[in-house]
DNA sequence: TCTGCGACTGAAACGTGTTTCGAAATGGTG
DNA sequence: CACCATTTCGAAACACGTTTCAGTCGCAGA
């Protein structure tokens, strides 16, 4: 049982590996785009199970199934947003002469790509901060995913993804970074800090933490 | 209209000035404890507003005429704790050579306040955290609080709190250090990160963004 | 092809935040 | 004291997240 093929406890969200046959893994995704869609159109409060399940044409119990909980839910959204954004960085090494140039470029770049949809960028936002323990392998996922996001932008665009060795201080930095974007985000979408804001608490941020 | 005297339009929380008479307050005091009794007992989850009313001795509509929603009765709370804080900080000047002891001093000392009670602190915090726009008031309120106390902390004991005339970059740094702080709470809460996480990245952005 | 088992469906039911509303209590004013 | 406005009460109703369950479907193995 300590690999996880067997049968899947409903603790977790199913992933895409979780799932078995092309039908499944094609439920999953139409759940998940049914979310960003209603997210996207209406924030959090649009993202209703029944409308979710109903768009996404499965059965109220087939949606808790697969996500145990609204927050589930859109946290996994969240995973997948970011999963797609790595993979578009991935194609081109990220851009500036120095570790703190290329963080402000990478958090530049995904915070206009967030802003660009307020309502969706809202409800995985307020999704990811309401997470309580439950919900501690999809938080993780999305971890990942900011860390790496950051550690391949910290680290000279030479240095192959797998090869980077970061030391606990850089981690510490990274971390400080994340939640500080994390942090204005939260207050840009619930209006208490303007877009400019939000790059203003990123750059001294970073100014201050990477300076060379 | 302007000055808010008249009638109270049910947007916002009705706050201790806004109450004309004791009854009043005593009631508003009533529901404001028997919510952080609640909390500090069971969390987020055992903040009923069923519960509240019952054990504040109101009824449940009177509830919602001060508190217009769960979130700003959480977050009100919360802003009490931090003014009772407050409060007892001014009684002492900060220990402390340097800003930066000043402010771990601080962030510490209320850390480890709020790891007292771990259940009351997971209630305020994500209440907190959920919080939409219509609860910026209350949410404005907190981060006074939080700035204010940043701000003596930073400052030298001998400046008398009234004459603090902050620099933009100070408050952009007391603004990232608070990012911080909440972003680590909000981590030990949900259960990702232990009390010496929080210590540890507190430690980090308070050497790197206040180093002398 | 038949059988059995897990997955999916549809619908109802439950819990808790929130709203609503008529009646009773309260408090200030003539 | 009588009167009016506002507040409070009590209780029901509503909305949406979540749970439950009996029936149906799809498919792997005999």
């Amino acid at each position: 049982m300590s690999d996880g093929s067997s049968t899947v406890t409903s603790i977790n969200s199913l992933t895409f590996e979780d799932l078995g046959s092309a039908a499944q893994r094609d439920r999953r995704k139409r759940i998940l785009d049914a979310t960003i869609a209603l997210a996207s159109k209406g924030g959090f409060d649009a993202v209703q199970m029944r409308a979710v399940a109903e768009r996404a044409d499965v059965a109220l119990g087939t949606l808790y199934r697969y996500f145990p909980s609204k927050v589930h839910l859109l946290v996994s959204a969240l995973a997948r947003e970011f999963e797609q954004a790595n993979v578009a960085l991935d194609r081109k090494p990220v851009p500036g002469d120095t570790a703190a140039d290329r963080v402000m470029y990478v958090l530049g770049r995904n915070t206009r790509a967030l802003q660009r949809d307020p309502n969706l960028t809202e409800a995985l936002t307020r999704a990811f901060m309401f997470a309580d323990a439950s919900v501690a392998n999809e938080i993780h996922t999305v971890g990942m995913h900011v860390t790496r996001m950051l550690m391949r932008a910290m680290y000279d665009a030479a240095t192959p993804t797998e090869e980077i060795e970061p030391t606990d201080e850089d981690i510490a930095i990274a971390k400080v970074i994340g939640d500080v974007w994390l942090a204005s985000l939260v207050q840009w979408v619930t209006g208490r800090a303007s877009a400019a804001d939000v790059g203003k608490s990123i750059d001294v941020a970073v100014r201050l933490l990477l300076r060379d």
